[in-house]
DNA sequence: TTGTAGGCGTTATCAG
DNA sequence: CTGATAACGCCTACAA
């Protein structure tokens, strides 16, 4: 009761100097508490005095709350994530949580590891975009152990737990369209893992828009590879080199069509005039290179906005079934596909519109 | 010692299932402590059946550690500081700590809050790109209450803890000395807001290499202004308006340059022909925006390892005074300032090559 | 080599 | 409205 020889100043020396009790000086720390105006001015001189800091962890060990939450994500230095962590890390900090920033650079063994740390932290949810190959137990134990996780971007199949994504399926589908439109019969669609569920469902869109269109799906169009730009440049050239070569090419992410843009080039393709590519995420470098790239614009923001808010409704209590909020996204025409010679002309129509779904 | 009802399963509960005490538990879950193999055994299996997981928070009350880092930068957003992000936590990650990520947006107050929340955390350490109008004693006081604190890119007047940054001045000059060998005489240097140390040093850095050469320093020609896209194309319209223009700029950093180029374009300037633009930090974007941008390559990511590197050293005990590490930069030559037309052509040399420092 | 017995700073319960 | 007091889960002398 009265220790105030030793390291930190707390509780104990507060109510030593007020002259109250440790539980008198807790309870006037609270804003709705019944406690006299008188007590509560008292105590805060003495915090005031003896410079006393509020110790989080000592709270956490009573309360059980920490008020932390981990953000883990595949790659920060990807725009769209930083971006999207942005998002997240404003309304939890308005909310007064803290972040933790948790790489897993793709790697499911990584993502293992570092979701046991953020148990062992006690964070108090999770906003996650899972790693390729994660393994379902790994996360789906932190659920059971009663911490809430929200997936943002991708999601894992089995996991029961709140999804907010854009629709790729239906985004990927006006992109096609948009193709076809133009007169594409030839489209590859480039990249991504097998497993990641936006994959899966960016190709589904692809596809059924093919399909509609009548235009046969052809394997050969759609290689598989790793989210970057070197395998974007590796990709291009792969389908470029085929048997019967694309005119277009649909690309899983900017990250990738970035580098197909770039090998386009180095091909001696006139990317725009013979031959159109798209990306995903719109990133700040999609509207400034050369040709501007024709892209899905994706508000990362506000998907780590989004998942912020989800995962505090559920931190306060929020139960019902998971749910799956979608975040509007739309199709920007830029250079990259020549669409810009039709569209700001007024009167040029010398093509299709491409009807909106 | 018999709490196996409640919560979440403790050291108390693993000791029961392995039928010795907690102490013993404790013991066995540090690496070089004198258990026997035997008990070790009996503990390790004791944990599995009981799905034990260990509590930071708790021992963080009791040893004063919580292996946990702050890392506190103006902008996520900011490819820069997302590549710096990524190198700490890398770091960080492999040796145990857990990365806070916070976003002051470069305002003061907000930072000296999250300063605040950061201590109540009871983090062991801070990696802090000072925002704008920091106040000095926010900081001091983590390190007066034993929080090292590393800076980085940037630091504060009169604080007296390690930085890790690049030489700004050296670089500035550099830069600028390659556009007077092009043959300019009135350079801009555009933006960054007055205090703030990284554009305190660039600057001396460009008015060093103009009296060298026996330009006279125009203050016209050295508006000041935010770290922003915007900011750079205000600024560019403000300097070419003015009564002598300049033929060329340094820009505070890419994302400056970026909007300055943008704006030179929207004059009906070539940029790389009529005007020259040079940049800092080497993002993405400078590679790939029309022209490329001649800039001082700055690795962001190395910036972050290093830092996180001091910081751990301060963790594990280093003392001595504070440290000032340099990380090595350079300038990388391309489309935005002409030089470009000089180097890769052999033999075409219609200019003074310009020498390097 | 292992067990006992606090105590870290906070909150919650229960009296007064 | 305020005060004792008992946890929360872990670590660490010190004792056995």
């Amino acid at each position: 009761m009265k220790r105030s020889s030793k390291n930190s100043v707390g509780l104990a020396d507060v109510a030593l100097a007020a002259g109250v009790s440790t539980a008198t000086v807790s309870l006037a720390l609270q804003e709705g508490s019944r406690i006299s105006a008188s007590t509560r001015e008292r105590v805060r001189l003495a915090i005031e005095q003896t410079g006393y800091r509020y110790n989080r962890a000592a709270a956490k060990l009573r309360t059980g709350q920490s008020f932390t939450v981990g953000l883990l994500i595949t790659d920060i230095a990807n725009p769209y994530f930083a971006a999207l962590a942005a998002g997240a890390e404003t309304v939890l900090d308005e909310r007064g949580y803290m972040t933790f920033l948790l790489n897993s650079n793709d790697i499911g063994d990584r993502q293992a590891r570092q979701l046991n740390k953020l148990m062992e932290h006690g964070v108090d949810g999770v906003l996650l975009s899972p790693a390729d190959g994660t393994d379902l137990t790994t996360v789906q134990y932190l659920v059971d152990h009663g911490v809430p996780v929200v997936q943002v971007s991708r999601w894992v199949e089995g996991l029961s737990c709140d999804v907010v994504q854009p629709d790729n399926a239906a985004l990927a589908a006006e992109a096609t369209r948009h193709l076809i439109a133009l007169g594409h019969r030839r489209i590859a669609f480039l990249g991504g893992t097998p497993s990641r569920s936006a994959r899966v469902e960016r190709l589904a869109g692809y596809t059924r828009a093919l399909a509609e269109a009548g235009i046969a799906y052809d394997p050969e169009l759609t290689p598989t590879g790793p989210p970057t730009r070197a395998s974007g440049s590796i990709l291009l050239r792969h389908v470029v080199g085929g048997t019967i070569p694309p005119t277009a090419a649909l690309c899983y992410h900017d990250l990738m069509a970035l580098g197909a843009l770039q090998a386009a080039r180095e091909l001696g393709l006139r990317v725009g005039e013979d031959f159109a590519i798209i990306g995903f995420d719109d990133i700040a470098e999609a509207a400034i290179c050369d040709p501007p790239l024709t892209t899905v614009h994706i508000d990362a923001e506000s998907i780590g906005r989004s998942a912020a808010q989800h995962l505090l409704a559920r931190l306060e209590g929020s139960v019902g079934p998971a749910s799956r909020t979608i975040i509007p996204a739309h199709l920007v025409m830029r250079g990259s596909c020549g669409s810009h010679r039709f569209s700001p002309l007024p009167g040029a129509g010398s093509d299709t519109p491409g009807k909106r779904q």
